[in-house]
DNA sequence: GTAGGCCTTGACGTCGGCGTCAAGGCCAGA
DNA sequence: TCTGGCCTTGACGCCGACGTCAAGGCCTAC
């Protein structure tokens, strides 16, 4: 099988395939016109690093599982170090959504505020009466802080909820 | 005041406040020396800008809020535009929040199947027995497959949950 | 013969938000 | 006067996972 099929097969590019080799995650042999030559058995490391990728893998953290099953093993999460992979994914996954959650609250909060301070101010357009309370955004802020939590570098590619400053 | 004490000020760097200059987000008036000078306004002006960008917010996204408060507003978020933000936001966090939870359901109980798997070769090395169940990654990826929802550019900087291939 | 389809390597582009030089100007204090 | 500190603009670097274009080779069908 050639590069296209291959890609084809797994619904993926030949860029992403020649990207994958040159990172030496998955090499391929070469017929007589130099043209790269995959078995089945690629087709299933292919499988392994996309299901991680839509997982929000980084291709480096897909490695061990590859690794693994080039070994011989039936499941690239056979091994000690796919574990300890899943393991530190699930710590970052909770430390995000911790994250995520925490914005999410604050976020609503200013909203719900805002919307009654125009509400406020609305009414007071109908009936003008006293001026309008503050609604700055909340110091919370800081002490919530959504700073980049135990180098969480791309739990899903979706890291990043802002590093420290300063 | 300069740049360098605006920055330090607000806990950022003056290059960081010329980048906002560059984009129009936070221009500055220049005294006889050709070098920029800021008022208290501006304080505040990038105070709103910082407390959205630790929020996830994009910087174009803080446009609304600074413009709201340039244009004499109490609040940055007292504008339909920035509430409109604030919206945006809230769906945009709540689906990311959704999609990093089921991500999360998926690789724990991956995780469980795997050491599972091991404890199981590990008590056949002592007692010998038949074989072992597969574990592949079930196919409920492509099920749940955490695709780029609705445009999700960077909720929090912490995004692309992976996008659409093929 | 030639058009089409697959393959090759090489290399620059993308996106956000700055970091980090480089080269130089202006001003104050010792 | 010289050193140090602040400022200026310009421009390349970074990161991840490729997209995309360029220039060319091989093979096949018509």
């Amino acid at each position: 099988m050639r590069i296209g099929e291959l890609a084809d097969r797994v619904g993926t590019t030949t860029r992403a395939l020649r990207y994958y080799e040159s990172r030496g995650l998955l090499p391929a042999r070469r017929d007589g016109n130099g043209h790269r030559t995959y078995g089945e058995a690629d087709v299933r490391l292919l499988e392994q690093i996309r299901t991680l990728q839509d997982f929000g893998f980084e291709l480096e953290e897909t490695r061990p599982f590859v690794e693994c099953l080039r070994s011989g093993h039936p499941a690239g999460d056979a091994c000690p170090a796919s574990v300890a992979v899943y393991r530190r994914k699930l710590g970052e996954l909770d430390a995000l959504i911790g994250e995520l959650t925490a914005v999410r609250a604050e976020v609503g909060a200013q909203l719900a505020r805002a919307e009654q301070a125009m509400a406020g101010l609305a009414a007071d357009a109908q009936a003008p009466g006293g001026p309008e309370p503050r609604c700055e955004l909340s110091d919370a802020a800081d002490a919530t802080d959504v700073t980049d939590v135990a180098g969480l570098t791309d739990v899903a590619g979706l890291t990043d909820v802002r590093g420290v400053r300063g």
